[in-house]
DNA sequence: CTAATATCAGGACAACTGATATAT
DNA sequence: CATATATCAGTTTTCCTGATATTA
């Protein structure tokens, strides 16, 4: 495994060209954008353990405290503490599991769902706003192909 | 301005076909990557609030502790706090002012800029190894070249 | 004298952990 | 007895406010 040779020293805003260059620019792109969609798009609204939770709920599905708390690694006395929070302010439903007793499942209510899909509204009304203005068609096609590679990269499995 | 309709109930693994679609992917591929680079460089040794500062001096140069502290948006006595313990586990240090006696310029020392380096080393390890391994030359090309696009989208000046 | 910088002291809050009770 | 949840209590963390010394 050869590390390569970082030069840190030299900040990201020099324009590099070659192809290896720019490949390494990727995890610093990355940041950026991200910084700037989540400007557009403000979960602010929530504390990061909030958004954890509803994202998990979002993606994952329907689930019960316990689940959630392993899922995000932590105990769940203070799963219960924010799951609590989110249920008060409407966010989060837990209804008693009919095949268990001890068990409640929690799911986001439609107040949740709107909201998340506010965020992501905003995020690509910035997104395709932007694009349109500075993009040509071309361009367009070539940033829709990459995110074609980025999921690919993204969802690939660990070599060592 | 024309908000989309942005189905929220459908999770984001239907892959995608068309252009829009595929742009519209593009928020929850930059947030699954990023995870997924932040895992192979652990800045955990860090808090958030740390690394902001490390980063911003790292991106904006020396400064002193009243503007670090407006540029995150907290009070000199919280970042003080912050700062102090970055010195003390020597990855800032800071220095009289010799023409206002009343500031310190705070600058990252050597270790940190190394730190910094090991981990961006760690990301582009990790970066290469899987482009290499997974990616066709031609699609390499298309990687990098989305790479400056991406650039473009970030540092876009803001329409509505 | 005022404004800006930094720091000391103490407070509020959010999220954590540990321990215990109760129900399945 | 093991599991799931709820709750009380105490701790840590992070940011806050107030007060003070120093320099411009």
């Amino acid at each position: 495994m050869g590390s390569a040779v970082v030069d840190v020293a030299t900040p990201v805003h020099k324009t590099a060209t070659g192809e290896t260059e720019l490949l390494a620019e990727l995890p610093a792109v990355i940041g950026k954008l991200r910084r700037r969609l989540s400007d557009e798009a403000r979960h602010g609204e929530f504390t990061p353990s909030q958004f954890s939770v509803i994202r998990r709920l979002l993606t994952d599905g329907p689930m019960t405290l316990t689940s959630l708390a392993r899922a995000d690694g932590m105990r769940p006395q203070s799963m219960g503490a924010i799951v609590s929070s989110l249920v008060s302010l409407g966010y989060v439903s837990g209804e008693p599991d009919p095949h268990d007793g001890r068990q409640t499942i929690l799911s986001l209510t439609a107040a949740a769902i709107e909201f998340i899909g506010a965020g992501r509204a905003a995020k690509q009304d910035w997104l395709f706003r932007t694009i349109d203005a500075e993009f040509s068609e071309a361009e367009r096609r070539a940033l829709a192909a990459a995110v074609l590679l980025m999921k690919r990269l993204a969802d690939s499995r660990d070599i060592r």
